[in-house]
DNA sequence: GCCGTTTTCGGCCCGACTGTTTTCAGTCG
């Protein structure tokens, strides 16, 4: 097993411990382990082979054998143990919001329930509100609960379809028959969630090109394979499809397969009333069987009489429009970002040191990093006090007077309580250059009084930007409930920031909002909200929203250089 | 199960909310 897998079966060991009702302490201790494995850089078999695996915090001699156990023999008897007692169905009821180890098992033993599917008809049942603990509304929220995941069954977080289809896109690339290839789809729009991957190529000889595709590593099925179609299943689970075209056709196949369908219908629409047919194999005059020349989709765009419009903006959010008009935005490049705002490092729930952080963010070329740990009341991030954070400004001081190649900047994601006020009185908030305010408990208020939490933190004047302003984890839970149009014409009167959260698990501005933030004259910053290395990386996909979004380089703060920066939020 | 400048045992993150209870257990962030 690698570093991934093991740590993957330490968690799964710690959810069957808790569920089996073991001591917490020792069942956090192997979600600690699996942590620190997963974060750690270099390679695992010279951290066993060097004897320096029990150097890693929070691996100690039991885990550490467990780990090389996996490592040497693919296999965990500790695991294998605990399977052979829970049905793996339990442990799946573990990722229902609002049910736990107790209630898994309470479940389980009491009831007989070992899968979600079973769970659901025992709801539907009545079965639950007779159980010890269990009532009509634990009922509710359960059934709840599996309609959501029900609702998002099937669709996959935008970086891992991303780093499915680079990996196939590479090793399509390799072969000699492919002429142009490109991913297409939802996927090439940057939308954040994917249910499915469209691979574009064209080849003069697709039979062979075909042969090597479904020979990619990472494919777990082939479902489908023709000359001009084939259908896969990678190891992750997400669904590819390929289609391979000759290079006249690719950019209308392109075009076509990027769509959104709603994009192409008004296409199409156009394309009639100007005297063509536009499908995926061409642009047709009249009853010519003869597509008209488009080298790429530039060409199809301008035969149109359009603006080339970037796969980002193909919504019907206005573009076709705008593409009329010539009023189309130069659209945010990552290349734009100059800093790396609202990053944690070990002072609160990070895995990098200030020193690291900023290594790693001069690594990645940038001119300035906004280290944002927690504020004191995220016990559960380890937030900080004000000791420590006067201790951590020292350390920053300290570090940017020895010229690291990079601008540290003494940052802050203070928690917004519950009434709107902050977690720091307004003489520590002064001593920050950053502060992201964000909320972090209390997501079941009202609408009207969440909206009002939030309108009382933007407009405390130590507050520069609103942290992941709806808490949206994509995929598993739905944000709370806030007026997003009163939080941006707010922000618009305070000349604050709202952050765009790149974090994969969050994409939070929503991009439909982040179109209505930009026309209100509201920067956006597009910050990665990294608690490692890794994380840094994330800024990628923010972009991808931002662009959504319409967002120019002139919309998002960060993408300004440090003097600017800090000019625009001193204002 | 891990850890240690209060060190080999005893603490480990903790407060708030929800729904179940009639004083609290379970879950979450």
């Amino acid at each position: 097993m690698d570093k991934k897998q093991i740590a993957k079966t330490l968690e799964a060991i710690a959810d069957m411990m808790e569920i089996r009702g073991e001591n917490p302490f020792k069942c956090i201790a192997h979600r600690n382990a699996a942590r620190t494995l997963e974060t750690t850089e270099g390679s695992l078999e010279e951290l066993i082979e060097s004897g320096r695996l029990r150097e890693l915090k929070g691996i100690g001699e039991s885990i550490a054998n467990k780990i090389i156990e996996m490592y040497r023999t693919d296999r965990s008897t500790t695991y294998e143990e605990l399977r052979a007692e829970i049905p793996e169905g339990v442990l799946e009821m573990l990722t229902l919001t609002g049910v736990g180890p107790k209630k898994a098992k309470a479940l389980w033993e009491q009831l007989g329930i070992k899968s979600i599917g079973e769970l659901e008809y025992a709801c539907n049942e009545n079965r639950l509100v007779t159980l010890p603990g269990f009532g009509q509304k634990t009922q509710e929220k359960i059934l709840q609960a599996i309609a959501f995941q029900k609702k998002q069954a099937g669709r996959f977080l935008c970086n891992v379809a991303w780093e499915a289809a680079t990996v196939l896109l590479d090793h399509l690339r390799k072969h000699k028959e492919v002429i142009r290839s490109e991913i297409g789809g939802s996927l090439r729009r940057r939308r954040e969630t994917i249910g499915d991957i469209d691979l574009l190529a064209s080849s003069d000889a697709p039979e062979a090109l075909m042969k090597h595709f479904i020979k990619s590593p990472g494919i777990a099925e082939v479902l489908a394979h023709g000359a001009t179609k084939s259908s896969v299943r990678m190891e992750q689970g997400i669904q590819v499809d390929l289609r391979i075209i000759t290079d006249e056709e690719f950019p209308f196949a392109l075009n076509y397969f990027t769509g959104s369908k709603d994009h192409n219908t008004a296409l199409r629409g156009r394309a009639k009333k100007m005297g063509f047919k536009l499908n995926e194999y061409g642009l047709f005059h009249g009853a010519s069987e003869r597509s008209e020349k488009c080298r790429d989709e530039t060409a199809i765009y301008k035969r149109l009489g359009l603006d080339y419009i970037e796969p980002e903006l193909r919504e019907v959010m206005g573009e076709i429009e705008a593409a009329e008009n010539g009023t189309l935005p130069h659209l945010v490049e990552e290349k734009d970002i100059k800093g790396l705002v609202h990053v944690h490092s070990t002072d609160s729930d990070g895995v990098l040191s200030v020193e690291q952080v900023a290594k790693a963010a001069q690594k990645r070329g940038y001119e300035y990093v906004a280290l944002c740990d927690h504020s004191k009341s995220a016990a559960y991030a380890h937030g900080l006090s004000p000791e420590r954070v006067r201790a951590q400004h020292k350390a920053i001081d300290k570090l940017n007077k020895s010229a690291p190649g990079i601008r540290i900047l003494k940052g802050m994601e203070v928690d917004i309580l519950g009434d709107g006020s902050l977690d720091f009185e307004d003489k520590i908030l002064a001593t920050f250059e950053v502060v992201v305010a964000s909320i972090h408990s209390r997501f079941n208020l009202s609408r009207e009084e969440q909206t009002k939490r939030l309108l009382r933190a933007v407009a405390n004047p130590h507050v520069h930007m609103i942290g992941h302003p709806t808490g949206r984890l994509l995929l598993s839970r739905d944000g709370y409930d806030v007026d997003l149009d009163a939080l941006i014409d707010a922000a618009a009167r305070h000349h604050k920031i709202i952050e765009l959260n790149a974090h994969p698990f969050r994409l939070d501005l929503d991009w439909r909002y982040c179109i209505r933030a930009q026309r209100k004259g509201v920067l956006v910053s597009i910050n990665p909200d990294a608690h490692s290395e890794a994380d840094m990386d994330y800024v990628r996909y923010g972009v991808g929203i931002a662009r959504k979004g319409w967002c120019e380089p002139s919309g998002v703060a960060n993408a300004a250089p440090l003097d600017k920066f800090l000019r625009l939020l001193k204002k």
